[in-house]
DNA sequence: GACACGGATGACAGCGCTGTCAATTTGCTG
DNA sequence: CAGCAAATTGACAGCGCTGTCATCCGTGTC
């Protein structure tokens, strides 16, 4: 019926040890038994079991990607990292497993200990916003289960990837300026993320840089939503002196704040440029396109999980990896009126 | 160290396999015993080793989701339904893997293949378009795993979940007919995708019940993507007859429509009522914000995967359960001009 | 009161692998 | 070529559970 590891050993003329050995890269196994041992398993199909080597071994070959499905970030976004991690894993033939995880309400520390005491992955990659949040961090050392993160705020001893969120934060700023923008204004976003941290440090950076004092009327609170963003942007067309341009902190926000220049009977780009972060689907379906920044999450989802997989394999420390973003410019921004 | 099988026996003063019983609902348990065994789980939080399960019996506890990541649909509705999936999953103590299949290249089947013979899952649930593969739904047939789908088009012996597809396009197509349109033009999706087949037949059925002669040149072929609902649209304008309401087979479609509208210098809905499917949450976003279908998605990963849950765990045979859909009427339709 | 019967319970082996440790072989050294 | 360490290989138990089958017990029957 099914091809064991026994039946692999016996076609090689080995003990059921050896061939083992092989199957999980060992050390200490001669070059000629190696082969002659890799051969059998490739003529004979042959398949480990995985709940076998788990009950047996002390690893599980299960990595876990744990996200918040509350403060849910753009959907598209968490599809395309989970394609990467899942990438990942197939090469390294581990399976995965998603969790959601609602960091609102105070049980989701018990739905991680459920989820490791009933699954023991060996190791969890986290998605943002939960790459930071303490509590949720310490139970995974004190439960000794290892991490990589994509997209951490804190980044001494994190292991996974990350993008210079500032400094892209930073070019698109750059970018209104050199368009001769001067009253530029950004709509930040759930104030705990660390996302909406570094995006309005670039924005802070750039407008000093250019030699413009900060105007406390031009930064408004959002909360990454559109209607965060539709209300910020009534917020700001209401005052005496309107920007003439908006960055809002990613492209919900900003089409919040295009929906509300219409309203406004403001045109974009003419009368107001707006700009977003992300790059989702949706900032190339909107009229006009959203100029944007894009990251290359798919990509990121994988490097992250592979640092996670050295770690595991004992291929190293692993580490944390930065990615280039790239600035997406469209028809959302035009020079200053 | 670990709470076992064995430990809860002893506590419980019964064999090992009384508890084992109980943890499967078995029979032939006195209720007595039962409780006991219950409660001593209970006191030491036992959780059983899915390995240890998996290994000694014939079950996994494991199901797939299959979806095709090449011709991806919205990822808002895959993620969704995911997230039903799993609900269904976590509520049986089940785990959930995903698995995306590009249906395209030959190499599906085995890598439909691989995923049985590594992860041997118990069952899997299907989601649009892989619901009506034929050389799929043989392969898991003659590999006897069962399976649930979420939207099939063949619905003869198939469980899972379902949608009026078809009068739900009905339902829009009598809206616009409602506001005195006439010239209704459709924007059919991929060809082969049964949600396209079905969507074009409610429009059919429609308009001839309203006595309106089928216009071949109002019928477009898409390929539910944005660009192809610019390009659908693009050729819609340019008939000498110009179609006063568009319905496209799903929300993105319906975008570029209202894209191309703006290029024409139509007003949408003043000059052209646009409606789209799936209710994305960009139809919300979009300016004017879009009329459209809403389907439960999330609710129907639930019940798909229940059913299948059922099915496994011998709770009867599963059945194929039709959900509601619901119009949303917004701001994009509006009465002929 | 002897017997049959069905429900409740337990003894035991074994699922397919890996950890431990012992046995064997190989390669060197002097 | 003896002698020894290192490299290679194997024997065996056991991971935590479930399937099979045997045993036990209470009840009803004549």
């Amino acid at each position: 019926m099914r091809v064991r590891l026994e039946d692999v050993a016996r076609a090689a003329s080995v003990s059921p040890k050896t061939v083992s050995r092989v199957l999980n890269d060992e050390a200490n196994v001669s070059d000629a038994t190696r082969k002659r041992v890799l051969a059998a398993m490739e003529a004979m199909d042959y398949r480990p079991h995985p709940s076998a080597r788990s009950l047996a071994g002390s690893r599980s070959f299960l990595v876990a990607m744990l996200y918040d499905n509350n403060d849910n970030p753009a959907s598209t976004y968490l599809a395309e990292i989970q394609d990467g991690v899942l990438e990942a894993c197939d090469e390294h033939r581990y399976s995965m497993m998603v969790r959601p995880l609602r960091m609102r309400g105070d049980d989701f520390i018990r739905r991680l200990d459920t989820l490791i005491s009933d699954h023991h992955p060996d190791g969890v990659v986290l998605t943002p916003p939960i790459t930071d949040y303490a509590p949720l961090l310490k139970r995974l050392r004190e439960r000794n289960v290892p991490y990589a993160s994509v997209s951490p705020m804190q980044r001494n001893g994190v292991i996974g990837v990350t993008m210079d969120e500032q400094g892209a934060a930073r070019a698109i700023v750059e970018h209104l300026l050199a368009l001769g923008h001067r009253r530029i204004a950004h709509v930040i976003g759930i104030a705990d993320h660390g996302a909406s941290r570094w995006r309005l440090a670039g924005y802070r950076e750039a407008m000093a840089a250019a030699g413009l004092p900060e105007d406390p009327a031009l930064v408004v609170q959002g909360a990454f939503t559109f209607g965060s963003g539709v209300a910020a942007a009534r917020e700001l067309f209401a005052l005496e002196q309107r920007p003439t341009a908006v960055f809002a902190a990613n492209d919900d926000m900003a089409t919040g704040v295009m929906w509300a220049a219409g309203e406004y009977g403001l045109k974009v780009p003419h009368d107001l440029s707006v700009c977003g972060f992300d790059d989702t689907p949706l900032a190339r379906q909107l009229w006009p396109a959203l100029t944007t920044i894009q990251q290359p999450s798919r990509e990121m989802g994988k490097i992250a999980a592979t640092q996670l997989l050295n770690l595991l394999r004992g291929r190293g420390p692993g580490q944390l990896v930065q990615v280039p973003f790239s600035l997406q410019i469209r028809d959302s921004t035009a020079r200053v009126p």
